[in-house]
DNA sequence: TGCATATATCAAGATATTTTGATAGCAAGA
DNA sequence: TCTTGCTATCAAAATATCTTGATATATGCA
């Protein structure tokens, strides 16, 4: 129950929603990469990103000073459903935006 | 988007979750059975299930003084997908207790 | 070491949601 | 019609969540 409500709290905004969307499609992203993308400030793009960790769709990697974050593999089919119903929304999400530094980006 | 935010919000709340998971069981209840078998204030009740029908989980049907309400039929595959969740929790779901008047049981 | 960049966390204010008590509408029966 | 019981809605207080700006930590480079 309580880590049901945590998965369903962390879809409950829309700003996360489409955070999460945008990770869906582009994989493996850094939290500059969202802040640049959506144009927010990142201790805004830090809490959803970690909201979204907490509630089971998102896993983080650290690398040198990055913290690269991706959907969360393996993922269970309760989340796998929630990601395909939301890949057919309506939602604007914006394209990646790569302006942080020397980032090596051989993702 | 709209839509999604609405269902997935009407899920956002301990209360909601039980009873929603309470109508799942016991199939149809008015809004006095879960106000006896949850001992929750009446204007309490309605809200959580006005929130539940207006996300799409719950339909009412009013006989006589009486609104019924139950599981939307027919379900979507999403929303059945989170019933079916649901029913795998650890839930406190208390007994249906049936007080209310002269109401016909013969649902 | 000293500085710059990336990220996380905290406190405060702004918003949104939940709970309660009061009130209103409506159907059924006296 | 008058009264009673069931449900819906509203306003206010209590809680929770989101946003922002400030600060802290950590890495990498000069």
């Amino acid at each position: 129950m309580e880590t049901f409500l945590k998965t369903i709290g962390a879809l409950n905004d829309e700003t996360r929603l489409r955070i999460l969307r945008f990770i869906d499609i582009n994989k493996k992203v850094c939290v500059c990469d969202v802040e640049n993308s959506f144009d927010m400030i990142q201790s805004r793009v830090s809490r959803h990103l970690k909201i979204l960790r907490e509630g089971g769709f998102l896993k983080v990697e650290r690398i040198g000073r990055w913290a690269y974050y991706s959907i969360r593999e393996p993922l269970d089919e309760f989340r796998k459903s929630i990601l395909k119903e939301m890949s057919y929304l309506d939602m604007p999400v914006p394209p990646l935006k790569e302006v942080c530094d020397d980032k090596e980006c051989d993702k």
